[in-house]
Order: C-alpha cells, then sequence, then structure tokens
DNA sequence: TTGACATATGTTTGCGCAAACATATATTTT
DNA sequence: AAAATATATGTTTGCGCAAACATATGTCAA
C-alpha cells in the first residue's frame, strides 16, 4: 500500500484519533505524546511519533486551546520595525519566548494608540496567555480591555508613568537630567535639540530641558518633528541650525541615529567635533562603534529589557497584581564629541 | 444592578451565547456580527455591539476556527530581527497582511534551517492560512511537511533555485554579476571580498567571482566570515586588507554596513576614496544617503518584496500549484566610491 | 397578485482536542 | 504479604464557535 493510499484512509487532515489508530493506542495517549506531558512508556512514544509522521500529523493547538486561555500565545505589540531600538528589544523576547516554549504573535502600530487598542482587541481574539505592549501611555478603551479580560500585560521601555501591570525599561526622565547634568558641568551653555518625538524622547526632553533651564543653560534652538527621522534628516537638520547666526554649543538628538548623521555633516563640511559644536545622542546603538569618533550617547539594555519582560510573562508564578517595576539601569558613554 | 454584578451572571470570560442573551438575539447573529459576514440590521447591530462591551466579550478565534484551515493566521519566519534586510521586508509584509486582515506569527531561525523547520512545524500547529519563508533552501523535513499539509507558501528574498511554490525576491546571481560587470568596466582588476555569508550573500559572490575570473580580474583577498557581521567588523576587517602589502584596488562587501564600516576606516585614516581604494556594497540602505559619501551599491526592493508576498498569501485567487516566480528589478547605484 | 429575489434572523450540528477522572500494572516500602 | 506509591494508559465529556440549512418578512417587477 502506497503512502498516499494509507492517508486516504483517514481524516483530511489527520487527526490524534487517526494517529492512535495507526500506533495502537488512545487519542489521548497521542495528545499526551504530542504535547510532551504525562507518563509515556519509551514503545509507546516512538510508535505514536512514527505514526504522526506516516499519516503526516500537525498538532492542532486552536482544538485543545479552546476556551481555556492558556495556549502558547504571547500578543506583542511595538510601534514600529524600523527602528532599531524595536527590533533590538524584539530579539530578546523572541529568543527568550522561544526558550519558554512560546509563540509571539506580533502587531505594529506606526506610534497610533488607537491602531495600538485596535490591534490588542485583535489579538485577544486569539486568547493569548499574555501581552507585551511599549510604552505606559495608552487609551482608555485599551485599559479597559486589559481589565475586563484580566490578560497578564508587560509593558516595555518606559517606567516613568502609571503601569498596567508590570513595566521593564528605564527611566527616560533620569536619562534626560543625566544628560543635561553631564553637559553643563562640561561647562556648555548653549543648547540645540533634534528630535523626532515619541513618547519616552517627549519625558526624557521634558527633564532635559527643565534641567538645563533650572541651572542656567538655555535650549536656544529645536527641531522637532512629528514624523520619524532618521540619519539623512540628522544630517540636515544639523546642517540647517548651524547655517544660523547663534550657533548652539551642542546639539542633543533624540536618538543615535540622528546624532550620527550631525556627525556626517560635520565630517563632510569639516566642522570641528567638540570644539566647534559638541553632539550627543541616545540609545548607544552598537553601530556607533564603528564610526570615526566615538558619539557621546546614553546607553540603553534593549535586548535585556525584552528578556526580562518576555521571561515575567512566561513565568507563571508571576502575578498581575504585583505591579513590580522593573528599572534598567543606564549608562552615560562619554565619547569624543563633548 | 453594577457593572460587575451584570458580568458575573455570564461565563467568564464571556461567550457568545452571553452576547446573544443581552442583545435579545441568537448566537449566531453575534456571530456575523462579529465577523461582519451575511446581513444584519442597524437596529441589531448596535445593541449586539453595545452588549459586547457591556459585558467586555472579546472574540475567540480558536473555538471557530477550529478545524477548517482557513483562519486569519500568516506564518512568518525570518532568520534575523538584527538585520534591517529582514526587518524591513517584515514591515512590508505586516503593513500588508493587516490591510487584508490577516493576523502575522513570527519565528527567527537564526540562520539555522534546522531550526526554521522546528518553527515552521509549531507554526503549522495553528494552522495558518499560508507561510511566508526566507530564501529558498530548506531542509527535506520542511519540504515533505509543507507538501503534505498543503499550507500555501511563499518564499522571499531570492529567486535562484527551485521554489516550492511562489517565489518573490531578486536574481542574487544577477546582481552578483552586474556588480562585477561593472567595476570591470571602470577598469579594477585587483579585488577583495568581505563577507558574512548566508545563502544569499553566497550566491552573489559565486556569480561575482565566476565573472570576474572569467573576465581577466582576480579577487586576491577575501575575508569571509561564518558569524553575522556588522559595520564595526567591516571597518576591521578593511583596516586588516589595507594594511597588507597586496593591496587591492576595489574592495566588494556582502552587504552596506559592511561597506559604511570600510568608509568609516577610509575616512579615519584619510584613505582616499576611490583612488586609494574603491568600496561596493550591497542593498541601498537608506542610511546611506546620510554618509559623507555616496557609496556604490545595488539597491533591493525590500519593503515591495514583502508586500507583494504578502498579497500573494492574502489572495484567495492565487494557487499554490502555480509556482510563480516574482522577479524584482534591481538597480546600480553609481556611487562616489568607485 | 403572484412570484422572484433581497434582506434578516434562527436551529442544529460537529469541529479536535485536553481536563478530569478511572483503571491497571509495576515497583518500592513497611 | 500487604500497603503505598510510581508509572502507564483509557473513557467520557464539553469547550465556543461557524457552516449548513431553515425560516421568516420585505420589496420589486411583471
Amino acid at each position: 500500500m502506497s503512502d498516499k493510499d494509507k492517508k486516504n484512509q483517514y481524516s483530511n487532515p489527520p487527526t490524534m484519533h487517526d494517529v492512535a489508530h495507526v500506533a495502537g493506542v488512545s487519542q489521548m495517549t497521542v495528545s499526551r505524546v504530542m504535547r510532551g506531558t504525562g507518563y509515556i512508556s519509551k514503545d509507546v512514544l516512538k510508535r505514536v511519533q512514527d505514526a504522526a509522521i506516516s499519516i503526516g500529523y500537525v498538532h492542532n493547538r486552536l482544538a485543545g486551546g479552546m476556551s481555556k486561555y492558556d495556549n502558547p500565545l504571547i500578543g506583542v505589540v511595538v510601534p514600529s520595525l524600523q527602528n532599531r531600538v524595536f527590533t533590538e528589544v524584539l530579539s530578546g523576547i523572541s529568543d527568550t519566548l522561544n526558550n519558554n516554549n512560546l509563540q509571539p504573535v506580533f502587531g505594529v502600530t506606526e506610534y497610533s494608540l488607537e491602531r495600538e487598542e485596535e490591534i490588542v482587541f485583535d489579538l485577544l481574539s486569539w486568547r493569548p496567555r499574555g501581552l507585551i505592549l511599549a510604552g505606559l501611555e495608552h487609551t482608555d478603551g485599551l485599559r479597559r480591555i486589559i481589565e475586563q479580560t484580566g490578560v497578564k500585560t508587560a509593558e516595555i521601555m518606559d517606567v516613568d508613568g502609571s503601569a498596567i501591570a508590570a513595566s521593564f525599561g528605564i527611566s527616560q526622565k533620569a536619562a534626560g537630567e543625566q544628560m543635561a547634568k553631564y553637559l553643563l558641568n562640561k561647562g556648555y551653555k548653549n543648547f540645540a535639540y533634534i528630535a523626532w518625538l515619541d513618547e519616552r524622547a517627549k519625558k526624557r526632553f521634558d527633564a532635559f530641558k527643565a534641567y538645563i533651564e533650572n541651572h542656567g543653560g538655555i535650549i536656544s534652538q529645536t527641531r522637532i518633528s512629528p514624523k520619524m527621522l532618521s540619519m539623512k534628516e540628522g544630517r540636515e537638520l544639523t546642517a540647517d541650525i548651524l547655517s544660523g547666526s547663534d550657533k548652539p554649543e551642542v546639539i542633543y538628538y533624540a536618538n543615535d541615529d540622528l546624532a550620527a548623521g550631525g556627525l556626517m555633516h560635520c565630517i563632510t563640511e569639516n566642522i570641528k567635533v567638540p570644539e566647534d559644536v559638541a553632539l550627543a545622542g541616545f540609545n548607544g546603538l552598537n553601530f556607533l562603534e564603528a564610526l570615526p569618533v566615538q558619539i557621546t550617547t546614553t546607553k540603553t539594555p534593549r535586548y535585556e529589557i525584552g528578556v526580562e519582560a518576555a521571561n515575567w510573562i512566561s513565568d507563571k508564578n508571576s502575578k498581575q497584581e504585583e505591579r513590580r517595576v522593573h528599572e534598567f539601569d543606564i549608562e552615560l558613554i562619554k565619547g569624543d564629541t563633548t
């Protein structure tokens, strides 16, 4: 009897029942083998595995997971896949969930809180065991859904604010103040700021600005865009700022891409850094190491944040109600550009 | 009666039945409202929606999707989230699937074909409507599973080889030859090559090398690493190559990050590009625009590849059996570095 | 005014699995 | 040798939904 004939005796697609029939055991025993739970003898284990392969059976989690709200899915919602910060966190999440036999289901919001609510609602229809969201800002509707369903939720990137349950991130406020303090200590007084403002950059800048202005400095120029900016715009906006008459002593950028763009402008135009203008970024991305000069920046543990959040979600003992705040350390990298 | 009391009358979590009871309709009508199918009067529509919100009902796709192999999940498997090439493709996929009301479920292989097989097997347990894989190289086991389950599969990035069903990508072979031809025409004869070799870079380099050597050029040095390399290593390996006595006229890099690292070395060391050494990359990533000089490279339509693959998967009329090859155009960007 | 068709809703049914429980045999302890 | 425990398997049951089909009522044309 050919393989094809053999297959046709059974349901299409084949079910555990079919596997059980071939292996000469009960459907429940097949279920145990598929999930690796309970007691199974070596002999039966092999027979079931062989039977499954021979008829091309693939485990169907939709069926069993039905109604139980504890299947191995984790909803992960991030603002963007174009921003390396999020893809690094995602890497940490993906690696960790894999180690815990959980499966991420992704959504991308493009930085819209309304979109986030829609996506989460949609993801919840898969009855995920947990949810990982970016930031602490969400719509009221989203908060309500999470409360109503009781789905275990981790918020990442940011700890300045009120979390739904557990939060994993850095204090954006502290990061902004730390950089302000460092730059003031270096003797700089006249600052410019270039950014594209997501929620976290906003918190960082507010703290930065407040500290600067409370300690005798001024922010004489800003270039703030509502839409996402990258290295290219960092270069252009730096050129713009430096072409004016009131030249700042330092430019603080909302991220390293912008700062690197600024550095490229200075290299191209033979502007001395930090003598003519100093530069500071944020994130501490790896590619900075490859640049001709080391940019001053704040290093954030992005991969680790993803790992810890995913571990918390995976841990059956961690409770939604504990509302733990996991604040990660940041490190100010004193580079050559300040 | 408080909201809480009202909720407690019903199942926990609430079901369509509960919603139906509150709205005074049948469970099937609620199902129609949730999925937006069939005929529903304005009045009933509103009553059902209100009822759902009032008792905190969230649609459960696990239940209905059971056994039907046509639920709105798409499995997406990529080698890495650290490589911008894949995150850009992913962006295209994510955006497009969203537009088609499909939900991506992700897996990351870390460039291991065995891991890919495991991940796909795992993803299939969610009975996805389709699968998007990177590359044309897969284990025999994976090919067999795909054939057995008949799951609609798109392969992306690469079209040089034998696809399972539909493939979406560029000809790596053509890209390698095109660059070889261009550089030979510029008069260069002595080449170096720096790479970390994934399947696609390998095909590209084989074609590049064959063309060079068949047309009077030589590849005098190579630096090929089995593990992933970034800008930093691009800089270091370039320094290494240029520190030797047999200096190549051009360095061809497997990607733009490596090439940009090479450029950074040249800028730092005041090496004239392209007079002392010419550089060429691959991908045409956006950040190249921000560099002090434009690097010669091959521009690939990454986002579009993601969009088209996702559209094909979403299209109910597209058939697995057609085995269409969707080859995308590449463009050689003649920069300042050659 | 009849029939054809669009619109709107309800009833029955079974999908494939895993929890809960039952049972049976082997192994160890007392 | 009896009791306790570990190991190994089977039986029954129901999860929540959507397909298939049935049944109304409204609307329009002939």
